[in-house]
DNA sequence: GTCTATAAGAAGATAGAC
DNA sequence: GTCTATCTTCTTATAGAC
């Protein structure tokens, strides 16, 4: 890793923790190892590191998704996977997302580093509400648009029921993300939260 | 309202909307209508103002506690308001609630305080946590088991029934509190929340 | 309790040698 | 690209008059 990148990883690190006023430029240039003023032959200012940051988030995020696209072409190769999906089947999905979410350094340090920043001005709400709400809701809720054509599902209100599957686990993120002493206790109520989703919206019903 | 607790409103204000880090001694005096220098006669440092809202919020929620205990006595009075709930008894409920959180000013500027605060330290961390996570479960808990005992609900499963009630109310509320304008939106989903709520746990099933 | 003046220090950023 | 030295500005907080 080079040492523009190393910047962008430590002040990352930073700013999920203390956020970004709670940062300054000397405390990053420490963990990368250099004194402050080099760090200025790699970034205009302590702005262009948090925005650098966002932008990286934007092209990864693209990248995944472009990646998703390809695999899924349009989408129903992705929840054919899903057609004889059991209970067992449907608790290790959601685990190993809720897991991958949370312990994945990139994507727990950029979404709590977008918590404490997300008031801060318009684009940041926007970013934030993108990426914990309106993607997850609309993919999510695509594919089990497919499941509920399939018979796997059953509702008649898709936008509801993915908000019903999503929201707990959205909650339960949030409560790991703040004390990460607590990830037992989620892991037992995310378990619970999808067996009683798989009760409720499953095929028995 | 003193000078004392114009500083608290007006900090708190500015607090909700930029975080501790960026709001300046100087920023509180202008809006509370003296000079920097001024507002060190009634707080000893800006720590102090903060930590002061804390305490304000802390008394304020036992009061308000020991209020329902008393109007409730042991909660089961509460409960039986809801004897005979309806869809649109719980769905006014429902917005009651939701709007109260929202628009009060005092619990909306609280809540987006600790939104920004809520990593910079264990203590914080916690006080979140019993606020919008450990509190309303165990009271909507509670509510929700006598209703489940008089036979309005129907669940084997009172603690996630409450979490499928409540993780998606806290994941509007934060919508609403990031992007303002999709106040609108959140209202609708929440309507079909507890309409779908009701579907699953009310006494039809 | 409020003010003006000011101290004290922190933090972002630049200059210029190597 | 990294360093030391330094500048500038901002911010908290105090001193002391009224």
């Amino acid at each position: 890793m080079n040492t523009k990148e190393k910047i962008l990883d430590e002040a990352l690190t930073l700013f999920s923790e203390k956020g970004y006023a709670n940062v300054f430029v000397g405390d990053i240039a420490d963990r990368v190892g250099i004194k402050a003023p080099s760090l200025y032959k790699h970034f205009k200012n302590k702005q262009a590191i948090f925005d650098a940051i966002i932008d990286q988030m934007n092209r990864r995020f693209e990248e995944q998704a472009k990646a998703m696209n390809i695999s899924g072409n349009d989408a129903s190769i992705d929840a054919s996977i899903y057609k004889s999906l059991s209970e067992d089947q449907l608790l290790k999905l959601g685990r190993e997302f809720f897991l991958y979410y949370l312990h994945d350094d990139y994507n727990r340090k950029f979404r709590k580093m977008l918590t404490l920043e997300q008031f801060h001005d318009v684009d940041l709400a926007k970013v934030y509400s993108k990426l914990y709400v309106d993607d997850p809701l609309s993919y999510q809720g695509m594919l089990f648009g497919f499941m509920v054509t399939a018979g796997i599902l059953k509702t008649d209100n898709v936008q509801i029921m993915t908000l019903h599957f999503y929201a707990p686990i959205y909650y339960l993120l949030t409560i790991c993300d703040r004390e990460p002493e607590r990830e037992p206790e989620a892991l037992k109520l995310l378990d619970e939260h999808i067996k009683q989703f798989d009760r409720i919206y499953g095929r028995e019903n």
